[in-house]
DNA sequence: GGAGTGACAGATATTGAAATCTGTCATCGG
DNA sequence: CCGATGACAGATTTCAATATCTGTCACTCC
């Protein structure tokens, strides 16, 4: 049996994710995932020094992945005007297929959220410096104006102008009706903002 | 002594609010808010048919004052982009004075907005309206270009655009370092995708 | 007659004792 | 040696008994 592995960080987040998807944030405890792992909860702690440490590592590799998912937007060919609704498109049917795919993990992933504000302040970071990164290849191809500040400045504008599309806190709203023409009338605001 | 003026439903409310204040949400009963009138239960059950209800319009009654309280910046003169920048700065400090204030109220008041999603829908319309009618007389005026779709749609887009600025879910960043910058920027991007 | 009362049943919240969990560390075994 | 263990102290959570609250209604008293 493969049972004997060796215990890895990498082994115990994906335990985690496991645990925190089975029993949710209240209940998921640092002795589940030990047990899950066949190994007692000492070991647990031989790779993270606190329950919180861990659960930040899994906010972490979660939000990653938003990252990973969105990147092939940023780089691809075609004017940066329709990349950037491209991007925001995708962000927006990502959270939302969370949200709607399976409302308890999104819960769970809130709670992470909330306790990990560091790390998702860098990762707004990061999804801020992929719209800077259209917006300032749409400069340079003449679809959008010369930004008034600078181009992370406007793209956290943007990113803060479309927040209520992809924060998790307005989960519940993207269930409701006209939501699609809500989100499409801001791409459009946004859209119109930055034309040339 | 006044205390035998006759019961009525604002004298209640005003004890519900007192009540709701001084316990928070969870611990305010209607026991409590007799009490404090110093009647029996029974009685606040005369006027209003559950708890619920109670919490209903004691929201009605707190989401009302910030319609009240922007409403001049509806009607005042100058320009209508100005007039914009102004009503929007105003629904943003008068959010944050109150959450900075006193972030125990703003969290109780955030709980009844929980509760009352139907009352919040009706105060975001009235709240559309206001901006639909500054945007409308700056399309008048000449200073905003005609909408894609219709005033209210724009409007709508508007709020959506500026969440972050005045939604209580985000009352916690509005304590950060460059909140102001931020809603500038946003402010700033929202005023250029009207412009003529 | 109609605003106000208070006893009541069922629902909800509080409380404190018992169970479980977190984080440490001396010790084990390969 | 060095990763893994499990007993342990203090912190946190659970659970069930107890208390309080919600909503109703027959009644009172002005």
């Amino acid at each position: 049996m493969a049972a004997t592995e060796t215990l890895t960080a990498e082994r115990i987040l994906e335990a985690t994710e496991e645990v925190l998807r089975r029993y949710g944030p209240a209940k998921a405890t640092v002795v589940d995932v030990a047990r899950v792992l066949g190994v007692s909860h000492g070991s647990v702690y031989r790779h993270f020094r606190t329950k919180a440490a861990l659960r930040e590592a899994v906010t972490e590799r979660w939000l990653e992945r938003t990252i990973v998912a969105l990147r092939p937007y940023v780089g691809a060919g075609g004017p940066a005007d329709e990349r950037l609704t491209e991007w925001l498109t995708a962000l927006f049917a990502l959270k939302r297929k969370k949200a709607g795919g399976d409302p308890e993990l999104m819960a769970t992933f809130q709670v992470l959220i909330g306790e990990n504000s560091a790390v998702v302040d860098r990762h707004e970071e990061h999804l801020v410096e992929q719209i800077a990164h259209i917006v300032e290849d749409g400069h340079r191809e003449g679809l959008f104006a010369a930004p008034e500040r600078d181009f992370t400045t406007t793209a956290r504008a943007v990113f803060h102008a479309t927040d209520r599309f992809h924060n998790p806190a307005h989960a519940a709203d993207w269930s409701a009706p006209g939501v699609e023409e809500a989100f499409t009338a801001v791409v459009s605001l946004v859209q119109r903002a930055l034309r040339a």
